[in-house]
DNA sequence: TAGATTGTTAATCGATTAACAATC
DNA sequence: TAGATTGTTAATCGATTAACAATC
């Protein structure tokens, strides 16, 4: 695989491809062209071609894409094989949906504990075999147990100050569910946000009579 | 305001914009350049010039923007001086979640009802004043109460259905948080996706050691 | 007035699309 | 071999950045 790093638009673009390969694997489809694809994900030929050819030569003349083989190629790329833990802060209710419904382990992850401030949940469980601690001792689990990445899911006004404590104890990847623009020093920490309220506004501007 | 359909980079930095100009006119800024605005939001002057010239002429020369007059045109454009009925389809854990969190008033919405298949559930309460319906009256409650828009928050299977009747009954306006690509017929139909797997799939890209 | 800062035009950059020779 | 389809180069398009005259 290439070390170049790639361009953002493709980075965000390779999740889909990989839903979609993923999807045409199940369906026992067992080749494609880039024509083909593009047509499934209103796309272009070009676009799915140009993309692709970031990665090597993945295909083969008159022949098209090897589904099974591309899927994982993408899967490699994107590290849906490895086993990283994952703790999640905020055993509110969206902790708790995310800890539910969320299969981590689809994606690379597993999620190995969750912190809290309530007395009340401290060693309850938030999902089979994942407990839920009291945050003040965020800083010595992490010290014991390394995990790599978290999930923040909790109060925009807790979220800044819980960011700062996970990146000082050295966890670089924060997947970030909170409100609020978090603002790290430190060039190789990555804040991956899910932003339901732009999104929602993205919505309600297509709703605006203009 | 302008009637001209806007580049899409720039419709989905909006929320941005706005966020951080609500952020500044509740800490007591009055007025606010280019320049400093994008230094806040890591943006340039050109750019933060280039988006607010779409909407007309918004600043002075030799001042700069005026921070609640700003913010008041940004919230107009984005429609959060609305109050359109949403509903809610699937209350899961996510349901639950965004019922309970997600404050809709503040984007221009209420949360009308939320509808579900389990019997046990039907005629409680999601959040005060929100009744969890059965999903086989949707048409007659959408008939009745012509909703403006949905959530979708149940499984990737029953997602598909659930939004072709939802367009067939005239709601437009989709907030999708099923990690499915609906596929929906109709020009004027609106989906917006929150996809949890792309991001954290954005996030374990990072991780990968290259 | 002089300084600051806009709105807008022009220049640059990067991403997408088109074209086609290479080749399976 | 002939047809299909890639990988890649070149052309186009659009978005970002820079520059500057206008003006508060």
């Amino acid at each position: 695989m290439n070390k170049r790093s790639l361009p953002a638009p493709v980075i965000r673009r390779l999740p889909r491809y990989f839903r979609y390969l993923e999807q045409l694997k199940s369906e026992g489809v067992e080749r494609i062209s880039s024509g083909k694809l593009a047509e499934l994900m209103s796309s272009t030929a070009s676009q799915v071609r140009q993309d692709f050819s970031c990665f090597g030569k993945l295909g083969q003349q008159g022949y098209g894409y090897n589904v099974a083989k591309l899927a994982a190629e993408f899967g490699d790329i994107l590290g849906v094989n490895e086993k990283r833990s994952i703790i999640l802060i905020g055993a509110g209710h969206l902790g708790r949906a995310i800890a539910t419904n969320f299969d981590f382990s689809h994606y690379g992850f597993y999620l190995s504990a969750a912190f809290d401030v309530k007395p009340e949940l401290f060693e309850t469980y938030i999902v089979d075999g994942v407990a839920i601690h009291d945050i003040a001792h965020l800083e010595s689990y992490i010290e014991l147990y390394k995990p790599q990445a978290a999930v923040l899911t909790l109060t925009q006004t807790a979220a800044q100050e819980c960011a700062e404590r996970l990146v000082a104890c050295g966890v670089k990847y924060l997947w970030n569910f909170a409100n609020i623009e978090l603002k790290l020093q430190g060039p190789d920490i990555v804040v991956e946000d899910v932003r339901f309220s732009d999104s929602i506004l993205v919505m309600s501007y297509y709703m605006v009579e203009r």
